[in-house]
DNA sequence: AAACTGACTTCTC
DNA sequence: GGAGAAGCCAGTT
């Protein structure tokens, strides 16, 4: 399965109100370290409503790039399925999501 | 095939 | 914790 795929494919099923890393969903995909060819996936994300980008932030929480809409609408719809935010950042030790298939 | 790009991460100061 | 620099990966040109 190619690389996108599978970050797409991973990204649809981080579950609401949790968020997600790059370098986190890199390593889920199967390729540590390539955080940032998940960013350029995102970029070109197909299917902005099918795909939830917007549960995905850097590895401190700050929210980067949204095709969307902007990060503000990416702020707003994460808050509203109950991401807990700090300023402007996610406060990862409530919000990140911990997946059991991220055992590796 | 080579070079450039970017929604990243990590180290040091 | 913020600013600057280097490293890393896949995609696009």
């Amino acid at each position: 399965m190619n690389f996108k795929e599978t970050v797409y494919k991973i990204t649809r099923l981080i579950p609401k109100g949790s968020v997600v890393t790059y370098g986190q969903l890199a390593k889920m995909s199967g390729h540590p370290g390539a955080a940032r060819a998940v960013g350029m996936c995102m970029r070109n994300n197909p299917d902005i409503p099918a795909t939830p980008c917007h549960r995905v932030v850097g590895s401190t929480g700050q929210l980067t790039g949204y095709a969307g809409g902007g990060l503000l609408k990416k702020k707003s719809m994460l808050q509203d399925e109950g991401v807990v935010f700090k300023k402007d950042i996610v406060d990862l030790s409530i919000s990140q999501w911990l997946p059991s298939i991220m055992e590796i």
